[in-house]
DNA sequence: TTGGGTCACTAGCGCGCGCAAGTCGCGTCA
DNA sequence: TGACGCGACTTGCGCGCGCTAGTGACCCAA
């Protein structure tokens, strides 16, 4: 028996009414609601009834009596979602649910004039993956959202989690090879992230004291991977650190094709450690991140600013691994 | 001046008090409520205090007040996103918005153990694009969701808008190929769409009595696009029409490689004028889907489910097109 | 016997909004 | 002159829920 049963939907006070009790009570039940005394029988008739009824709160009602809405608007930028992302929300997601919220995804789109979804869905907290883009703060502001991630009016702070391009580079320097290369992906809307993961390549290059790194971003779209392969190799380079898995699959098919073989002739590195990664010949040796602990991570982020208690830290589990296959060995001798 | 100045959020209720005129009032401004007789000099300066106040309305109390949340929850298939998909989807959350109602999309995902976004949305409408999985129904009903699209007490009827493979295959033949090959995409994700639009080109290519069509499933993460060609080559194939650009892409690289021109020795068709398919060298022929006009199908669609009009009808427009470029030719004489 | 202190509840307000029903003054027409 | 219609409002309820401020009944110590 359900409110399909009836038409309507079945309230708290349908529960009330059939058990002759209160309203107050079966919400003390229903909430745990602390510092209320509810006797063992009331408590198990009152759960027994709303699962007979099929009771399921009114998710409008609860927001207006306790004044929020229990959503987490998670602002993505307009990348293809690669295979890591998707896992971290999907794993954010379950954490929030767990805690009672809903994760939703929205990609604000610079040519569309809808009404940002913030604006009409009045969620507890948003949150994004990268800095606001101006204008969004105070959008944001005016539509009434308190809790926003990463805090706009604190400093800009370094980037989380990103040590990828360092175990990258350690990793072909401990092979032996001097001249490496960093390969980025030309896709205009994923530029911040690979300028960064090539600064972070080039200045673990100068520390550790190799040759300069010479930069290049390809199109996956055409061959541009050849021809940079073919000049870099002109250039004496030894091994490439790739933006990415995709980025490097591009260069070992590029190698592959110019009749260089892979790990061999030429040492390729990736990043992400995605499916294809390992059932590419070769395997690819790449950079794993912990999407699990990632994604629990910013659940807890949103919910630590929800409930006003300190951030966590990124704990140790959070830390990029070295995934060691088959595209990376020393440099041929000589 | 707005809200944050005061700490508290801006209600009708404010409007009314400090305009020194009754909240229904202010509330029939505010909606234009069909049936109230306002004076324009009181809807002025209604329009007008809201607007200085920074009023926005209380969604959560609306939905309560209305029994309705204007949310219409788009549930998208595990999918890599297309580039025609999202810009469907944009153009229907775009047309959505124009009416007030928000769009959200939502991937279920078979392992996540979260609820499901529709029972802590309670939206108005649940749209997809493909059928219901069994269980899913249930779980909506449960939820109290009415208004379901596709709706699951209909008979199954015709897929909407498939009519992309009968113009590759029509187009192929028109220009002379007797022997033309179906290329799908192994991701096992889309495979019913592969399916369909497999079956749909048979069954043109019976009834305009070409010669059986051979398909296979190339899986675009390896090589598995050169053996197929090989062996379809041999049994003297002569053009491809692929399930999308990307398939397409993947023939013509396949096919450049082992020394055959594009089209002159083999004609390729891709589906869904994706970007690529004018980058390419040489450029696609493809067919192009009407993406804007099916957004704003889509979103006609969920409107008359909660306005409980009548559905619209396909029209014309959202027919799809061929666009010819040069990948394809007349077959070699001989 | 009385006062205080649990325990197990109930009465009822407030959240912000939509809207049905009522009010009041003013012109119009028989 | 009174009935009536109409424009321009106001009064007030209800949506479903959370939760504060009670209210009895019962027990126990003084």
């Amino acid at each position: 028996m359900s409110q399909t049963t009836t038409g309507r939907r079945v309230t708290a006070a349908d529960i009330a009414r059939s058990l002759g009790i209160s309203r107050a009570t079966v919400g003390f039940v229903l909430n745990d609601t602390p510092g209320q005394t509810i006797s063992e029988a009331t408590r198990t008739r009152v759960l027994d009834e709303a699962r007979r009824l099929g009771y399921r709160p009114h998710v409008a009602a609860r927001a207006l009596a306790t004044g929020r809405t229990r959503i987490v608007l998670l602002v993505l930028p307009d990348w293809p979602l690669d295979f890591n992302l998707r896992r971290n929300i999907e794993e954010a997601s379950l954490a929030l649910d767990e805690a009672g919220y809903a994760l939703i995804t929205y990609t604000p789109h610079p040519t569309g004039h809808s009404r940002p979804l913030w604006e009409t869905l009045q969620p507890d907290v948003v949150l994004a993956m990268a800095p606001w883009a101006p204008g969004q703060v105070e959008s944001m502001r005016a539509a009434g959202v308190t809790r926003i991630i990463p805090d706009p009016d604190a400093p800009p702070q370094a980037e989380w989690h990103e040590e990828g391009p360092a175990l990258q580079v350690g990793h072909l320097a401990s092979l032996g090879h001097r001249r490496i290369a960093f390969a980025g992906s030309a896709d205009p809307r994923i530029a911040d992230l690979v300028a960064l993961r090539r600064h972070l390549a080039l200045e673990v290059a100068a520390e550790r004291g190799l040759e300069p790194v010479p930069a290049a971003d390809i199109d996956l779209t055409d061959a541009s991977a050849g021809a940079v392969l073919a000049e870099w190799r002109a250039a004496g380079v030894t091994a490439i650190a790739a933006y990415n898995d995709d980025v490097a699959t591009a260069f070992v098919g590029a190698a592959q094709r110019s009749g260089i073989a892979v790990p061999a002739g030429l040492s390729v590195i990736g990043h992400d450690d995605t499916p294809i990664a390992s059932i590419l010949e070769p395997r690819l040796t790449t950079i794993r991140v912990d999407t699990v602990g990632l994604g629990r991570f910013l659940a807890e982020l949103a919910l630590s600013a929800v409930e006003e208690r300190p951030e966590p830290s990124v704990g140790p589990e959070l830390r990029v691994a070295l995934v060691e296959r088959a595209s990376t060995a020393p440099p041929r001798a000589g």
